[in-house]
DNA sequence: CCTAACTTGTGAATCAATTCACAAGCTCCC
DNA sequence: GGGAGCTTGTGAATTGATTCACAAGTTAGG
């Protein structure tokens, strides 16, 4: 299969929660146009980012949204459940494990890990803390298929060659640095002073007025 | 000046905190190759970024790191402190409101609002909890110039319409849903259930193995 | 002063993503 | 059955981002 562009991806995404939306209101069919307007996009680009995986509505009517629904949630690997750990028991991690918005999504919180001897064996956000000196022998026996990691930017590194080691193949990073993995494992971080840089500077560059 | 692209923004951050980093290790000067390869990039990405907003480094020597650092800082509109609110007292609004990285670079959280009379008047984080209902009047007298919207999907579309009537530019929100602002309005979305989709949707569809 | 060794800044070329535009297919209704 | 009215799927065209490649500037050393 021909390489998918990430924000190909991301759409899917937006276009698979307007799909869950409309279909539990018992909407039974939608249009590219529908989907375009809602997702804030083109119906073009809806069905030139479904094109890449194949042909599922019918030409005068639309698509189906039970069926593109589930079309989706296949392409997005959302057919079954995840395993996830959080490493990092702080604040953000505990936020984290206890988020309804993953369960619903089918990404279990299964472990959180710290490097706190304070923290271990306590319990954060409703899930048992262990000691991050078990996290390789963990994810090597197959416990968990994705780490998201909520440590302080100086260890993330050192982490996330320990997850690698370890067979992960997947980690979600909440550490606010630059990190690197072998292109056979998937990396994506969220930089709440990068996301906040960005607003600053439209702030600080735009036209002062139309 | 010329548009210039939000992935461009997103590299001149990270150039920025690599050049903070070695310039507290008492490093003076730098080249665009080292900038790339510390930030995943290329060095004619480097430069060509750069360019947009001026030529920052002598030719044979390459840049100094305490004045391109202040180049960037002001380019990224981090010369002066933003006042911050944050709207919604959860799990991750609280994380939000205590988190260190927003202090260091300029970002002061001063307020937060909850429509919970449960939490209005205690605190969350450190900092007091707001009625919700005073939100549009505290940012109308121009007490923050960024909001952080940590609230559930239904509310979130209906808080950003009273944000931006009370006059706000910018909005970073961690509510899951695709919200809308006019166009003078700058807003970020973080979907962390987006973001694990996408590790997903690569799990699920890469090749098996080399 | 001149050459060698670097590194920037930037047009031109390439590569990638988005938008256009239209043939083809489907439904409904007369 | 046939035409009107939609909407998809997709090559082609366009727009946007990245990479190339090299002239021009800088330093160091003889």
């Amino acid at each position: 299969m021909k390489r998918i562009a990430e924000s190909t991806v991301r759409r899917l995404s937006i276009y698979l929660s307007f799909l869950e939306e409309i279909g539990a209101r018992g909407v039974l069919t939608t249009s590219s146009e529908d989907l375009a307007r809602l997702g804030g996009t083109t119906s073009a680009q809806v069905r030139k980012d479904l094109s890449f995986f194949g042909s599922f509505g019918k030409r005068g009517l639309g698509y189906s949204v039970p069926e593109l629904s589930s079309r989706l949630r296949e392409i997005l690997g959302l057919g079954n459940e995840w395993r996830v750990c959080i490493v990092g028991a702080g604040k953000i991690g505990a936020a984290l494990a206890r988020y309804a918005g993953f369960a619903e999504r089918g990404f279990l919180v299964t472990g959180v890990y710290d490097s706190d001897p304070a923290k271990i064996g306590r319990t954060s956000g409703g899930v048992a803390v262990n000691d991050i000196a078990h996290l390789e022998r963990d994810v090597a026996s197959g416990k968990y298929q994705i780490a998201v990691l909520t440590v302080p930017a100086e260890n993330a590194q050192q982490i996330v060659d320990t997850l690698v080691n370890a067979g992960l193949k997947a980690i979600l990073s909440f550490a606010p640095t630059q990190l690197t993995t072998p292109p056979d494992v998937t990396l994506r971080t969220v930089n709440m002073a990068m996301e906040l840089e960005g607003l600053t500077f439209a702030l600080t560059n735009r036209e002062p007025h139309i």
